[in-house]
DNA sequence: AATGTCTCCAACCGCCTGTGA
DNA sequence: CTCACAGGCGGTTGGAGACAT
């Protein structure tokens, strides 16, 4: 089934923005604000669609966007937070001020991709969390990963991370979903935590072995079974406000982790 | 200088979610 | 509860400029 367009296309402009019309919506916008995208383009005398409006202002047009090059600090950022948040580029551009999801996904695409791949073990570590188990998930390296199938469990549990780290961290912890990760956590009371850590130094070089390959074979769900042995993966309860800052840190900080 | 190839990024597309009737 | 709508998100693409031959 097709699905209908967001807005009517005939007679509206589609491409690259003009100054002139980058200076409507810009005096518009300052004048009146955005209280409806689907309606402003009309209002503000533009040929274009709400979406576009949208796109363009909070992409480019918006005063506190911070143009030009990343810094090194920045793309450290950016690597350490997309292995904790995976492509969840809106919730990574909201820990670096100025910049925005599509530059992230951007940079991430062109720049740090590449140089993860080019040289993978002095790249900052993967995360051993929920989100790198939906990583391979959903590269379907390991299809047979005992973890939430639904979708929405997924992102309810990448949401509590998210706020566990965007959260004070002397704040109380969010409620863990019904069914977490794996089944220790089931376990877990209303104020733990779970983060999924890795047993042993073995175990750990086997599962970045496995994480960082592109070896065709990991792409043929028919070898999984002889993939990572998740068995591996530990759950780690975090009980009180200290390990909740432990982990906080080796999580950001994943330089203070030993080499492999 | 001309042509082909590659890289980058702004913008689009379609899906998902939240909200209100 | 259901439906429609609007906003938001992530994946993808097309074209312009850079670079290589």
């Amino acid at each position: 089934m097709v699905r209908a367009p967001c807005c009517e296309k005939m007679g509206l402009k589609k491409g690259p923005w003009t100054p002139e019309e980058d200076q409507v919506l810009i005096a518009y916008i300052q004048r009146y604000g955005h209280g409806n995208w689907r309606a402003l383009p009309k209002q503000a005398g533009l040929l274009r669609c709400g979406k576009s409006c949208r796109l363009r202002w909070t992409n480019y047009l918006r005063p506190d966007i911070k143009r030009g090059n990343f810094t090194r600090e920045e793309e450290e950022a950016i690597i350490k937070l997309h292995e904790l948040l995976g492509n969840r580029w809106s919730a990574i551009a909201a820990r670096l001020p100025g910049r925005t999801d599509n530059e992230i996904k951007n940079v991430w695409h062109t720049h740090l991709k590449k140089r993860l791949h080019q040289n993978p073990t002095t790249a900052s570590r993967p995360a051993v969390g929920p989100d790198c188990a939906a990583y391979l998930r959903q590269t379907h390296r390991h299809p047979h990963l005992d973890l939430p199938t639904n979708q929405q469990q997924q992102r309810q549990q990448q949401q509590q991370l998210e706020m566990f780290l965007l959260e004070s961290p002397l704040s109380p912890p969010q409620q863990q979903s019904s069914s977490d990760l794996s089944s220790p956590s089931s376990s877990s009371s209303p104020s733990n935590h779970t983060i999924f850590s890795i047993k042993d130094d073995e175990s750990l070089k086997e599962f970045n072995g496995y994480y960082w390959s592109d070896a065709p074979s990991m792409e043929d769900p028919s070898t999984c079974q002889e993939g990572f042995n998740y068995s591996k993966l530990q759950p780690i309860q975090l009980v009180d406000n200290e390990s909740m800052d432990f982990w906080l840190n080796l999580l950001v900080e994943t330089d203070t982790l030993p080499d492999i």
